[in-house]
DNA sequence: ACATCGATGTACT
DNA sequence: GTACATCGATGTC
C-alpha cells in the first residue's frame, strides 16, 4: 500500500503554524505501545485564538504548549476525560480527535468496553481512552517511544469545517478530516 | 433527527 | 459560582 517510507514525523515538522501542521496529519499514523491508528480528525488552536487553553497564556495546565514542537500537551477535559494534542509552534497544538483503528484493536475494545470499531477512537476523549492515554503522557517526545507518529503515505483528500464543542472562535474553520471517513467523531455536514 | 442531563478538574469571573 | 477543545444515556419529535 504505503508509496512512501512512512517516515516518522520528527520536530521540524510539528515547528511550524497550526493551520499547516493539522491537515498534513491527516492519514498520518498515531501508536502508543503499538496501539492505535490512521489519524481521521484534527483540529488547530493557537495562541492568538480566543477558542484555544493558550490564549490566556501558560499556567500549570497548559504549560507543555508554551514547550518544544513535536511534544504531547495531555490536558482534562470536563474533568473526566483525556485528551491529545501535538504541541507545534509555540503556543500552538493540534487536537487529535479521531483515529481509523488499525493496530491493537483488542487492546482498545478492553480499553473502551465496545467490539465497535467506529466507536473506539471516534473522538478525542474516546481515543485516549482506547490508547491509555493520560496526564502521565503530558510533556513527552512524540518521536521517542511510547509514541510513534508516521508520516501519511498518500495524499488525503481533506474537508475542513468549523471546530466542535467550542463557543469563542466559531468563525474559524480550523477542523479537519478525511473526507468520506466512517471514523470520525462526527459527519459533516454535507455540501 | 434533536435536546437535556450528569459526571467533575481546571481556570476564570 | 460558572464555563468548558466530552461522552453516553435518556427523553422527545
Amino acid at each position: 500500500m504505503s508509496s512512501g517510507s512512512n517516515a516518522i514525523l520528527q520536530r521540524a515538522f510539528f515547528a511550524r503554524d497550526v493551520e499547516t501542521v493539522a491537515p498534513a496529519l491527516i492519514g498520518a499514523i498515531l501508536l502508543v505501545d503499538g496501539v492505535g491508528g490512521m489519524i481521521v480528525e484534527t483540529e488547530a488552536y493557537d495562541s492568538n485564538d480566543p477558542a484555544s487553553h493558550a490564549y490566556r497564556g501558560p499556567t500549570a495546565r497548559n504549560a507543555s504548549m508554551f514547550g518544544p514542537p513535536g511534544h504531547a500537551y495531555v490536558y482534562r477535559s470536563y474533568g473526566i476525560h483525556w485528551c491529545l494534542n501535538f504541541v507545534c509552534q509555540m503556543g500552538s497544538g493540534v487536537l487529535i480527535r479521531a483515529l481509523e483503528p488499525t493496530a491493537g484493536l483488542d487492546r482498545m475494545a478492553q480499553a473502551r468496553g465496545t467490539d465497535d470499531i467506529r466507536k473506539l477512537c471516534s473522538g478525542p476523549g474516546k481515543l485516549c481512552a482506547a490508547l491509555s492515554i493520560d496526564k502521565s503522557f503530558d510533556g513527552k517526545p512524540l518521536d521517542q517511544p511510547p509514541f510513534v507518529v508516521l508520516a501519511a503515505s498518500d495524499a488525503a483528500t481533506v474537508g475542513i469545517g468549523p471546530r466542535i464543542g467550542i463557543t469563542r472562535g466559531v468563525a474559524t474553520p480550523w477542523r479537519f478530516y478525511l473526507e468520506g471517513s466512517p471514523f470520525l467523531s462526527r459527519r459533516p455536514r454535507s455540501a
